[in-house]
DNA sequence: GCGACAG
DNA sequence: ATCTTGTCGC
């Protein structure tokens, strides 16, 4: 009941995980810890990272691996790396960094090793920061595996700690004017936990932004509106794309699963962890083989239209009413 | 049966 | 995450 869908990890497994999640929890720094963070234009700020995970359609278990890096304020790709991966773990919310960030953290080595000066000063990761069922989400744990600075970008609320989609918080996201506003989400603790970020102008739906690691919140907010051309900032977004489109060229290719011949997650999981039986860690690392971007691979192809899918913008004739708001006074 | 459910 | 067309708007 975990994993809906797929191979549920065993109810050992979390208890590790969660002990994992506890013990790299001690280490988030949720302040500001660089100099360009407390500059109000972020001057200094040069190069800010973006990382994601696409999949192959019907496989949960092969994806595309992503890492960009995005010039500031310019917000051009500097670096952009694809890579297939093999994921180990099922997605289980609340667990979503053990499925995601080891090929994450591997990108980011991979960079420090080939074009260390491209190195990104701050990372926006798609996910929640310490906006989580134990205060440690996928971008607190990229943090502290790369020791950078992480921001955590949220699509949906993450529903923990007393936060919920109430009608209080519909009327408080309804509330929210131009790009830029925002609200707090308060924890049942009183602690807060994340702000509701109105990314772009035409969007209805906020952006759920929260402390990753070495960053407060505030600046972490007012770097991801500083990011966003759309409702999605720029390097997770331009992450997504060409994670997306890799995914479409290396489809049919060598190497590429044939049509119906995928391995399961939930087989490949019984592999590692037989039913009762003792699970042992094999393979460590593979040689550093790049299946490089091929010659049609511009980093600057402005092949995607200024429009985003998704809901940029809300129903043209279902807006919600205008109007005076019991809560925003 | 119903709601929850980051990606 | 993914399945998916048109449509409105700058």
């Amino acid at each position: 009941m975990a994993a809906p869908g797929a191979g549920a990890p065993p109810e050992e497994t979390l208890s590790l995980w969660k002990r994992e999640q506890a013990r790299l929890k001690a280490r988030v720094v949720d302040w500001d810890t660089e100099a360009w963070q407390r500059n109000p234009d972020f001057s200094g700020l040069q190069r800010v990272g973006g990382v994601d995970v696409s999949f192959v359609k019907g496989d949960s278990v092969n994806a595309c691996a992503s890492l960009v890096v995005l010039s500031y304020p310019e917000l051009k790709v500097v670096y952009e790396e694809c890579r297939m991966v093999n994921l180990k773990a099922p997605y289980v919310s609340g667990f979503l960094a053990f499925r995601e960030v080891p090929f994450l953290a591997e990108a980011v080595q991979r960079l420090q090793e080939k074009e260390p000066s491209l190195m990104p000063q701050v990372l926006l990761v798609d996910g929640n920061g310490v906006l989580h069922q134990r205060g440690f989400g996928v971008a607190c744990h990229l943090g502290i595996l790369t020791d950078l600075p992480c921001v955590g970008v949220a699509k949906k609320l993450l529903q923990v700690d007393g936060l919920e989609k109430s009608d209080q918080h519909k009327e408080k996201v309804r509330c929210l004017r131009a790009a830029g506003a925002t609200f707090p989400l308060v924890g049942d603790s009183g602690t807060i936990l994340g702000m509701a970020l109105k990314s772009h102008d035409r969007s209805i739906n906020p952006l759920y932004v929260s402390v990753g690691h070495k960053i407060s919140l505030e600046t972490a907010v007012h770097l991801t509106h500083a990011c966003c051309r759309f409702r999605i900032p720029e390097p997770v977004r331009q992450a997504d794309i060409r994670s997306r489109e890799y995914i479409r060229r290396n489809q049919g290719l060598p190497g590429a699963p044939a049509l119906g011949q995928e391995r399961t997650l939930k087989a490949q999981w019984q592999e590692v962890c037989p039913p009762g039986g003792s699970a042992e860690p094999t393979d460590k690392g593979r040689p550093p083989e790049h299946l490089g971007p091929g010659p049609g691979a511009d980093p600057d192809a402005p092949t995607q239209a200024p429009r985003d899918s998704e809901a940029e913008t809300g129903p043209v004739g279902v807006g919600p009413r205008e109007g005076p708001c019991a809560i925003c006074e």
